[in-house]
DNA sequence: GGGTATAGTTACTTTTCGGTGCCTATATCA
DNA sequence: TGATATAGGCACCGAAAAGTAACTATACCC
């Protein structure tokens, strides 16, 4: 995943998916848009167990890179560090939303489904 | 990106990312989405030029997996596939329009950033 | 006969991603 | 005294993802 200043993209979609390709990005930006105000290092992590703290320092420092969240430093003992949406980010705020939408309604379907008797696959 | 059948999510967009998570996958349906009508293999594959044959076939078979695109096979030779959104597909048009209108306008606010003369870097 | 187009599949290699562990600094608390 | 919480850096390594190349089948065209 190069990060250049500049380049062509044959659909305008590729650019979005430049900035929100990260393997966690989109799930981060998710949990920064429900509920409001800024969260800390530590509830993201908390909010995403299966993310190391690695790769959510990664992560944080490209969508801040790239303009979508802000990043702010308490000066205090234990640090105290701070995420949100920026201008930018919240501009992206109806495609998080229905993110959250559309998994709901796919994970009703896919219940449902696997739940039909019509459908057991096994004896 | 292990395909299980069942799974608990911590919010329902985790849900959505399983399935549109892949590198090319919202850029995939993204194309299916503009233009009505199926297209053909061969057309997806101009239309990305990036992306490798084994990729694309790989990401459309797990599309397909997913309900979230239809593949339709000719009989005859040379062989002819296309591909469609499924109904399912088709409930994340908003989506994929958004994901287009946010590009345009990310990019058009790059552009107009380094082109800014207030903000020229060098000389 | 030989080349082309089409939609793959497979084996192999390369690259990238992501995880683990160790390190910093310091105020607070036991 | 020393453990804890906090946010993060850095180096190393294995696993997983992605790229490459070769192969299939066959109708059509020259």
């Amino acid at each position: 995943m190069e990060r250049q200043a500049t380049r062509t993209f044959n659909i305008p979609a590729e650019a979005t998916l430049e900035v929100l390709g990260g393997k966690w990005k989109l799930l981060i930006l998710c949990h920064l848009n429900c509920g409001p105000g800024p969260k800390r290092t530590s509830e993201l992590k908390r909010s995403i167990p299966e993310i190391t703290q690695k790769m959510l320092t990664q992560q944080l420092r490209e969508l801040e890179e790239d303009g979508i969240i802000m990043r702010t430093v308490y000066n205090q003992v234990p640090p105290k560090v701070v995420y949100e949406l920026s201008e930018l980010g919240i501009s992206l705020k109806s495609i998080l939303d229905q993110l959250s939408e559309w998994g709901e309604q796919y994970i009703r379907q896919r219940e449902w489904k696997s739940n039909c008797p019509e459908r057991s696959q096994n004896a």
